[in-house]
DNA sequence: GTGAAAGCGCTAACAC
DNA sequence: GTGTTAGCGCTTTCAC
């Protein structure tokens, strides 16, 4: 019974190594960590390297990890790891921390938001040297938390009010100008948006953006009528695009806060047999794969979210690494992607 | 500098209960520990979980694991996290390992095949206490890893040949049958199958389901072309249908062994000025999400991914909790999904 | 520059 | 039933 989990490690001690190299146990402690190595003589440095080597061994993080508190462990909370815009933030942050020698725990909050705190309590348990969070919404006690117990943490993707915590976030003001632009130069004037939840980060900002963009080009924000979603999700963004329509019947086009609620407008405008974009233009935003696919391919506004997640995973490293940055916010640029789902309007 | 560590973790120890309940540290440990729980006379259990409520006490696995060699974390090892299929498959892990108080640990291998066992020994060193693997091949090194450390493990969406570890998998036959069926019932009897990589079991497994099934029409093998392909990608699988209309220009439809490929045979029929299904019929295999919006509508094979997350945690816990469970595979139903991407051939 | 000793927080023999 | 003791594998004072 205890022979089952002795051979699941590698199994060999630094005291092992110690009595081969013919050095007490902390020298060997020494020797092998970057930061301690030039406290031993260079001959001995060598002695036990080549005696580990010989041995296998492979420091254990868990023993490590009781003695120092810091366990080569980051976890990320994400709200739902199924929306396809997680994935590349995943991969990115992993890729990075994969690279510095740490494991990333994923926590998926999924549909019960309450559990929140409760997850960051395990992956405190389980001593992570810091958190990414994907989850936070504008003004949350979760960033209260993490703060008080000096936790490093990172934003991705949304942001917080006050920004107490660095954050990596896309341009949202920018990305809902390079769309309104866009149907502008089309010709639109009587322009909608699906906005998302504004208790997140992108719900209130990309409305805001989409309004200031508006303005810019004089249009009268009463022609530039918002309905609100309550996620983004399709469901939402069809129910959206109904109150929309039945409010303003003179629209031609919408800018979205996101492409699933985009897509949700396609289904409400096939519900209505409309025809987008000769009926209606729909722009969409974050750029999720296979939007060239979908019919009409999707206009929308190019987020990288891949590269989201590595400068998040690099914040947080530089904020375990030392404490002394001061939190800011890195924002990425977006970038306008012109498919068929916007036209001129119909004269 | 050490306080900062200190305020991370909740910081009130055994002992320190112990103190406050009047016991020895190892009663308070027997107290909270349900296994060992019935050793402790009632009523000092209950002064024990008072006073552990009382001063917000929480175990800290960190220390226990070093001590018991358990750890309540599973590591998950995906073959790439942006594929739109692994998401509802960590989405059935972490679900259920959630309600039993596991932390998923998610190793995302990436390009970088190589360096999965490299993983795999990162994820031990943090005393995982089981693995879900995504990735395995079918005769696959990693296995015999397991194998002989003893690490418990399950296989999800990919089967290893030999069935030496325990797996959760479509029924890969049945679902080539159901698609056969379906095209055969069109009319079409010259269908051609764009293959998966060999060296997985979906692969390998769909491409004989796909040759039975069409057997079992009576048709001959000649009039049922396969083209393999290297990695599920749209790419693949245009370069693959490619090669298959080249080779057999009589062909009306394509069984296809995964969604990718089917939409990589759509960008194909679109360069060649083909259309789908006037000219060929297109059928996917797995459902990921939104292949309803694309155009035409993917027809293909429903496989419950959430699903298979879920059951493949259930199998893990079970192993992990007792080692005596023989390994056995689970093997989920698929289902047709008809949309609009098949029809009767041209007469 | 290296060894000795203590201890991170917990659990499991072993006593009584 | 409960206390005592030892130790998981490592790092880090403190000596010398």
């Amino acid at each position: 019974m205890e022979s089952d989990k002795d051979q699941r490690r590698s199994n060999v001690t630094l005291k092992q190594v110690a009595e081969r190299a013919g050095v007490h146990a902390s020298t060997v402690s020494r020797a092998l960590n970057a930061a301690t190595r030039s406290m031993v003589a260079e001959d001995v440095v060598a002695r036990v390297e080549k005696a580990a080597a010989q041995m296998g061994y492979r420091r254990d993080p868990v023993a490590a990890s009781l003695r120092t508190g810091r366990s080569k462990l980051v976890g990320v909370l994400v709200p739902d790891i199924v929306n396809p815009v997680f994935g590349p933030i995943l991969s990115g942050v992993s890729e990075l921390f994969a690279s510095q020698g740490y494991s990333v725990i994923v926590a998926d909050v999924g549909n019960d938001e309450n559990r929140q705190l409760e997850l960051v309590q395990g992956l405190i348990a389980h001593r992570v040297d810091g958190l990414i969070l994907a989850t936070v919404s504008r003004d949350d006690p979760l960033v209260d938390y993490c703060l008080s117990r000096k936790l490093p943490a990172v934003l991705v993707n949304r942001a917080e009010m006050r920004a107490r915590l660095p954050a990596v976030i896309s341009d949202d003001a920018l990305g809902m100008q390079l769309a309104v632009d866009h149907l502008v130069e089309l010709g639109h004037r009587t322009i909608g948006h699906l906005a998302g939840p504004s208790r997140h980060s992108t719900g209130y900002l990309r409305r805001r953006g989409f309004q200031l963009a508006i303005l810019s080009h004089g249009i009268e924000l009463q022609d530039a009528p918002c309905q609100d979603t309550l996620a983004y999700t399709r469901e939402e963004g069809a129910a959206a695009t109904h109150r929309l329509l039945d409010a303003s019947p003179n629209l031609t086009a919408i800018a979205s806060a996101n492409d699933l609620l985009a897509l949700g407008a396609y289904d409400a405008l096939r519900e209505r047999g409309l025809s987008c974009p000769a009926d209606i233009s729909i722009i969409g935003h974050n750029d999720m794969p296979m939007l060239d696919l979908v019919s009409p391919a999707l206009t929308t506004v190019r987020i990288s979210h891949k590269q989201m997640g590595r400068q998040a995973g690099q914040l947080l490293q530089a904020a375990i690494e030392n404490n002394d940055s001061p939190p800011h916010n890195v924002v990425l640029p977006s970038q306008l992607v012109v498919r068929a789902s916007t036209a001129s309007p119909r004269a």
